[in-house]
DNA sequence: TATGAATGAGTTTTCATTCAT
DNA sequence: GATGAATGAAAACTCATTCAT
């Protein structure tokens, strides 16, 4: 098998851009540090990438796709609002344990600095966007709170408590607090079921 | 009229921190730039300051304060969930429209690469942390919910959608959807708030 | 039809490094600007050439020896000063259009930055001294103006003036000027020829 | 006195600029090369000048300068072709020791690499063409030559000549050519000084 | 014959900060 | 109280070149 390929070093790469915004943020994330971490030339940075920015979204685009992978596959079998929360909850987790939300919003947080990446962050917030939308969507339809709620800005309102969150997570290293806002939600899923029950005749709130 | 005094200085540079914070985030409120804007020398900023973080702290403090006693007055008079809804939707207006939000959570993203940032933001983050908690308290105190919900938490989380909600808004620049979801939250407030009432025979749920 | 010749991509090479030179002066000319225009990798540079300066005399031999043909055949025929002046007004026209004196004077300028290539342009330039030297012998001698001229120094001073006038062309692309030059040219042969004409008796004034 | 104002210093760097272009051309006139030729920081370039391009401008500008004042008190003299071409000699071999064409040609050439440049190195060519222009005037007004030469199209014509009599100079380090060239001239003059003779009755072919 | 990958040293420029005045 | 000047370190990025395949 060759030494090197190109594709292993283009995961190096990512993988070294990858722990330099979840330990140093997006404003430490410089060339020089990142070349450190990998333990290759600032210079391959340019040659696999092309710019700095490039590669901080190639980055994102990596930790994205694993992600929602995950989230798929986890949320598939999340049938009932319970078990979204729980479900929600290790997700969660895992996002925090790895650092998944820390690219997203440090990136989110860089694009006021660097307003040409706001584009590209948008264009990959979109699926999460979409995912979230969906998620409340299954549950939504067909109740009488559809007609109350806009399931894209709740799902964008969602995605921006994550990024909160995740946020004050990183300032005061607080890490039991996610866990006992999940212990809340689960205590208001009973409260607020009876509301998603469907209006409809027509049995099955099944997906859309 | 006499030469500027020094505090007279000190807000001018802290005049200019705060727009170069808002309008190029932390990232980009560099010495130099900060200097620019508010056309006086760099060296002001450590005569006066001591260092860049320090004047960033500072401005935020002057944000912060200014901004909570519009909070706490504007508040004063909230004395139903509707109206907190009605007056927190005008307050996030002003706070967008002016950047207070901006400039707090540009300086909780930049403690990722200034990790001593941290200590002294989260002390300054403390009183909103206070102000919100108490909100909540007026109206969940005595009712049911009260064993639900940790106030310091929901607090805390309420905190961080706001900042979310902004950093959103500086990616997309969707100016509408912090109103749209505004009207989602008065949509529910009826909803809500039989759960509100007061579940003791004492009268009076006790004000901040 | 057979794949690429080593000689054919030879010729691509030059070809790109050519038009690197021509549009973006020597300085611009570097290996990964070359290999981009001609859409080859850099290390063929390397493989074919050795090394950049030697592609670069090498694009120099080039243009060099093409256009040299073209010279002696297009001025064989221009047997009158009057002839050469307009000759030399089309050859220059070709030369501004084609870029050939471009390729020239950008490597003599940068002998200043590479000293070593000096000698080596040195070589490639005397091709041009000899041509031009040939053509001013060619109705000098025999005439009293004979003793007077230096022809050797006569021709690199028009070279050097070719080369003025294609880095003034550069600078402010007024194309006209050097055809409104020839044409002060044309207008003065008429004055000059009575000096060109043979002092001695013997007929012939020799063709180099 | 004060030890080192901070015109000092800018004298300081633009001399060290100019010696740069000088010995290395103006793509070997980096912000490090000069930064060590004049002992200072490479940062006090982007201090007092902004930019690299700023400062090589600006040599440009101090260098012609100087050589201009120095040109029309020398050429005031001139009264007659010969003498002109004389003070050009002498003028020539100061420029050729001191450098100065070689600084204008270095950056009409760098123009080829960066266009911006051009402009700004255009507007600083045009006292030269000015004076150059002026000077031919002086001796073809009134003669029948007048008609026949366009005297700005000439000035630029004699700039090139000295441009490109530099490059060759720099090629090929042969000094006495240029000396060579205006002993050349020097002959020509009486050739052609019949025809600069006033065809108008009026006395005094003076200054325009 | 050709090329993808890699790199040490270079580029221009900006950083936060200090200091003498 | 204020500032012009200065700087070492770092920023993003490009350079000519080598080498394994």
């Amino acid at each position: 098998m060759p030494p090197d390929t190109g594709i292993e070093t283009q995961a190096r790469i990512i993988e070294a851009a990858l722990k330099a915004v979840k330990t140093r943020g997006s404003a430490g994330a410089s060339a020089r540090t990142i070349a450190q971490i990998g333990g290759f030339n600032q210079a391959s940075i340019y040659y696999h990438f092309g710019s700095l920015k490039a590669l901080l979204l190639a980055a994102l685009d990596h930790s994205s796709n694993a992600r929602m992978e995950r989230y798929i596959s986890a949320l598939a079998a999340a049938d009932t609002p319970e078990k979204v929360v729980e479900v929600g909850r290790h997700l969660f987790d895992e996002d925090v344990a790895q650092g998944h939300i820390t690219v997203l919003s440090e990136l989110v947080a860089a694009c006021m600095a660097h307003p040409d990446l706001g584009p590209e962050v948008v264009r990959r917030l979109e699926p999460w966007v979409d995912l979230t939308q969906g998620l409340i969507d299954r549950f939504i339809k067909g109740s009488f709170l559809e007609s109350y709620i806009d399931t894209r800005d709740a799902a964008q309102a969602l995605i921006a408590f994550y990024m909160g969150i995740e946020m004050l997570y990183h300032l005061d290293h607080d890490a039991g607090r996610a866990n006992r806002l999940f212990d809340m939600f689960s205590t208001f899923v009973p409260l607020v079921a009876p509301m998603l029950e469907s209006t409809s005749t027509q049995e099955g709130d099944g997906h859309a």
